[in-house]
DNA sequence: GTATAACTGTTAGAATTCTAACTGTCAATG
DNA sequence: CATTGACAGTTAGAATTCTAACAGTTATAC
């Protein structure tokens, strides 16, 4: 009767983005990172061979290039990763994990697997891929 | 192969959030409010005759406490709503929203409206009620 | 070739949320 | 009823992200 004010999905994809950062947050806490530095890390480990640089994160992640800046000044100065003006471009910089960021990522994964597991646990196989599809097909569109 | 580090379900879940919340965010700009304070207004507007407080706020939004004082103290003070503290019991306040917030609810929730639209957009009726079947036993897992 | 535009990253300052410690009030237990 | 614990809300200060304005570098267009 009131079509005015309805927005179930709108409202569980805020709650369940929520719950899974907190939930990924708690998981890596003990690591002294938060799950999004967790995320930022591991993703420049599997893509530093592309020479990646800081827009890409941004890209990746939804964030503004200022946040950036600043995730990755903090990251720096506890000595996670380092940052490098490559010679044929001196707008950019390419971004490299330390080895006290890699010892750190086998670790981290395996939370973040745990939380993975949770959100699908009460799904069968198949709602599983159908969840998937309509998920993939959503952000596409969005 | 890699097993150890593919969480898609997370990550979709955190990227659609976030775009989401640009998007909502974005819709009501105008009105000089973000998305979350929009949606805090209007369920206080929907719950005020049940004495709700703020405890109920922390609760259904998925926040502390403290950040509630917070955005609260912010509505208040813009002549949004008002807090009483009640007769029967001395810790608690109730909310009521004001005539100021009561004049823009029909229009953000016209927008929040526009935001839900676009997520269900490329979604057939069936793939619908799939997903927000789907949703809602997820975050009741979690 | 030079002027202009686009690109990449940084800074300053605001907004939002968090944790931890706290105040005051109510409920429960002896 | 007095103590003790639970509850509701607040404060202070930290963390994260944002916008807007900016600097320097590279690409484009006359």
């Amino acid at each position: 009767m009131d079509s005015r004010k309805d927005t179930p999905y709108m409202d569980l994809f805020q709650i369940i983005g929520l719950k899974l950062k907190k939930r990924a947050d708690e998981s890596i806490k003990e690591l002294g990172l938060s799950s999004q530095q967790g995320k930022v890390i591991d993703y420049i480990y599997e893509n530093q061979k592309n020479q990646i640089i800081q827009k890409d994160l941004a890209d990746r992640f939804h964030l503004r290039g200022a946040s950036i800046t600043s995730m990755l000044q903090g990251l720096e100065q506890k000595g996670f990763i380092e940052r490098k003006i490559p010679a044929n471009n001196e707008r950019q910089k390419n971004i490299y994990v330390l080895p006290k960021a890699v010892e750190l990522i086998e670790g981290f994964n395996d939370s973040f697997q745990k939380v993975e597991d949770e959100i699908v646990q009460a799904l069968s196989d198949e709602e599983k891929i159908i969840l998937k599809k309509l998920l993939i097909r959503i952000n596409e569109r969005i």
